[in-house]
DNA sequence: CCTACAAGTTAACCTTGGCTAAAATAGTGT
DNA sequence: ACACTATTTTAGCCAAGGTTAACTTGTAGG
């Protein structure tokens, strides 16, 4: 069931990016402290409570805008997933105050639910932007930048900003 | 309760990097076709499946070399978390075959599980380092790659290895 | 108009990953 | 040996996110 039977191969590789490993070759890199190693973790358990969310605002702002509607079929066949889930998200997201309708009916954005799309897909398109300036195939950039938006900080978003501007400058 | 309230502003940002978008200002960009959208989003919720043994026999790992053991106290501490969620989750590591310990007495890695540890240990540490090289602080550095680093594609890490080594080389 | 079929909802179930409170075990000091 | 403390486990609770199966509603055709 779990896919870690097989672990994908990682070529060459030692633990520091310049081979030699000047200092200290004893003991890797410590650990950090263990409160600060918390925060770590907290931080990712944090971004795991509004991803799907995150991720369901961006859907249906785009089905509005490239199809005029977002219906819960179109929702369930783009994430892969019954209309039953969809069906408990949405009335999730309800309560949540970020979408709104009525039974039956088709599917809106409140507000705030506008706001949250209009910065999840503005944070996705930083990354995807980001990783295909780094070099990364299409294909690949799109699956990784759908799991990796959720757990990349404001500064980082910024540096992937300011790369990829410069980069396409450079070349193209 | 959840933390979306504030929406952490983003700099100005149009919708390309380079602010002119050359051809089409229409339809900002196409949703991509949707059984490939659907993978996107599996292959995300694929990682979330194993994203928390990960971290758990990374941790266990780190705790056996840098302590000497592995003792489920610390584990709680270290991942901000009760004792009985650490108590529980290490039963179904056990029963996945990636942890091995008497009852009552300090947690082992089995063969399988140190290969996971290894494996995700590595990847991590290429996502650290490249995130540092590309100029993100340390704490912020340490923080998004707890949670990138089980979103990053083969492909992606190869090349974050390569600029990370080749930054190394140019200024440092 | 009414009937089929598509779309949406609800009910009942499951696993994961949190929690608190209480019970069991291990270890230590006198 | 025994009692006290720290550690670990267990029990019972909860919410999220998934499933299938059955039910309701909307809509388009004949
Ligand atoms: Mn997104
Ligand atoms: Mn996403
Ligand atoms: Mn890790
Ligand atoms: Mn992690």
């Amino acid at each position: 069931m779990l896919p870690y039977e097989h672990f994908g191969y990682i070529g060459p590789m030692t633990d520091s990016p310049n081979d030699v490993t000047p200092d200290r070759l004893c003991k890797a890199d410590a650990l950090p402290p263990s409160d600060q190693h918390a925060q770590q973790y907290a931080a990712v358990r944090n971004a795991h409570e509004t991803e799907l969310l995150e991720d369901y605002v961006e859907l249906i702002a785009d089905l509005l805008e490239h199809q005029g509607e977002a219906r819960s079929t179109d929702i369930a066949a783009r994430m892969g997933v019954s209309q039953a889930t969809v069906s408990k998200t949405v009335t999730r997201l309800k309560s949540l105050g970020l979408v709104s309708s009525k039974p039956y009916r088709s599917l809106f954005l409140t507000e705030k639910g506008e706001a949250m799309a209009a910065m999840s897909h503005q944070r996705h398109a930083i990354v995807l932007q980001f990783l295909r300036a780094l070099g990364v195939s299409d294909r690949t950039a799109r699956i990784d930048a759908e799991g990796m938006e959720h757990h990349v900080s404001q500064e980082t978003l910024e540096i992937m900003q300011r790369y990829t501007r410069e980069q396409g400058h450079r070349d193209v």
